[in-house]
DNA sequence: AATCGTTATATCTTTGAAAATATAACGATA
DNA sequence: TATCGTTATATTTTCAAAGATATAACGATT
């Protein structure tokens, strides 16, 4: 529409409004995208090593997020084993699909915010 | 509430939904808080390198910055000026303006957003 | 033409985060 | 007690982004 913010762009019909949301605690960020694949992948798998070979990350960092997501819950997410039948591996707590389902209904309504913003934008 | 989110967290009280919004052209984002900032201090001072100096930003990046934005636009938000009186300096476009209005707004609307997403979580 | 502080650009250096590598500890099973 | 693949942790290496540095070009004013 005349007078729009797409009128004074280049490039007017590859314009849109994009973002990233997460959950903070204590002020800092532990609970974005990343977590929530780690954690579903945890639990297809059973194994933090193969969920984050899965996910191209390394086994390093995917233990540091599956350690920092325990400290910052009033009991663990994860459950991890090391050592017995099959060399060990890990399983998720409810409070971990809990949190799974939550962060997935937020996302959703994240995107139709940015859908508005992004028509917003246009007219 | 009994059965919220907060419920299952080591620090309930802390707890925020938090996030980052900007506009992408093409596939990658080229406005964001930074270039919001930026655009004001050039407004102000007349300079990008005075504009840079009081972010803390080296010249170099602003210079980017500047010349990401005008090769978005349709018309220069930024209009450069080397050598002349006192060396030259820069000016911003009533484009530039428009710009910083719309994210000004936007960004008032995704904290209205964000307050209701962490509201919605603790009940 | 000399001066000024800015814009414009290239190049070198730093540095901090990610990745890669290595190694130890673990515990059910056979 | 030997084996297995995993968890747990430390150390080293890589690499790209940021920063620092240097230099040229610019043009109104004097």
């Amino acid at each position: 529409m005349a007078g729009s913010i797409t009128d004074i762009l280049k490039n007017p019909e590859s314009i849109k409004v994009s973002g990233s949301l997460w959950i903070e605690s204590n002020g800092q960020p532990f609970f974005g995208p990343g977590p929530v694949e780690l954690l579903e992948r945890i639990e297809a798998t059973g194994s933090i090593s193969m969920a984050a070979k899965e996910m191209k990350m390394s086994y390093k960092k995917a233990w540091e997020l599956v350690n920092n997501l325990n400290a910052q819950m009033a009991n663990p997410v994860v459950i991890p084993q090391a050592g017995g039948e099959k060399g060990g591996g890990s399983t998720i707590t409810p409070e971990a699909v809990k949190l799974i389902q939550y962060h997935r209904q937020m996302r959703e309504r994240f995107a139709s915010f940015l859908e508005a913003e992004t028509a917003r934008l246009k007219k």
